[in-house]
DNA sequence: GACCAGGCACATC
DNA sequence: GATGTGCATGGT
């Protein structure tokens, strides 16, 4: 297991190599838990042009994506693909927004966070990722997001999870690491850029800002 | 023309 | 409870 101390020296690491990334781009919190529903298995070009969409027909608000036709919600965000499930899962975050909190993202984060995972988790089409995709970057909640790319990058370098499950993985991250929703922004952007830029292109690891750090 | 991308639900074993 | 498969588009 590795120490609190390298968690916190990796990220210095890799903030220092890239610099803030500001994350999540969106105009609103609502834009970002849209976002974060449209990017599941899909890149982010595809999902801002499915977001231009929304925001052309005028269906960017939890109001208009329940009471909309659900053709038009599905041509709107076809780009972001598998555009018949996500409309649907679009459709559901939206009710249960509209009925729980008047449709008001100010009121929602004023909620309990375990309370609003719990009940995000149990709209169909949210995972984990994207329920906690949602805590942090739409309503600033302390929550780490694991996705492919932590598991990939942490584990390369030697990390092991005893349940290495998506919360073993959460755990770790959680219990090693300062409560603080503004690192956790940072630190999840920050993977995900190295993921993308360094990772996949140089697998030796050559060049990599965590080259030979063993965890 | 494969292969992949900021997952998830569901079926089957 | 582990593993496999469908969902669908656009860029490389």
């Amino acid at each position: 297991m590795i120490k609190s101390k390298n968690l916190l020296k990796i990220y210095k690491i890799l903030f220092k190599e890239f610099g803030p990334q500001d994350w999540w781009p969106g105009d609103s919190p609502f834009e970002v838990m849209v976002g974060a529903v449209l990017t599941q298995n899909t890149n982010w070009n595809n999902v801002s042009l499915a977001i231009a969409n929304l925001k052309k027909e005028r269906l960017l608000t939890p109001q208009g994506i329940v009471s909309a036709d659900k053709r038009k919600l599905m041509a709107a965000i076809r780009p972001s693909g598998f555009f018949n499930k996500k409309a649907a899962y679009l459709k559901g975050l939206s009710r249960y927004v509209l009925e729980r909190f008047d449709g008001d993202l100010r009121k929602m984060s004023r909620a309990e966070t375990a309370v609003l995972r719990n009940e995000l988790l149990d709209i169909k089409g949210l995972g984990p990722e994207t329920a906690d995709s949602i805590l942090l970057y739409a309503l600033n909640k302390p929550v780490f997001v694991i996705d492919a790319y932590t598991r990939r990058i942490f584990g390369r370098h030697g990390v092991k999870i005893k349940d290495p499950d998506y919360s073993g993985w959460q755990r770790y991250f959680e219990s090693n690491l300062p409560k603080d929703a503004g690192l956790f922004n940072e630190y999840h952007a920050l993977i995900v850029r190295l993921a993308k830029e360094r990772c996949r292109k140089k697998p030796d690891c050559q060049g990599c800002p965590l080259e030979g750090m063993s965890l």
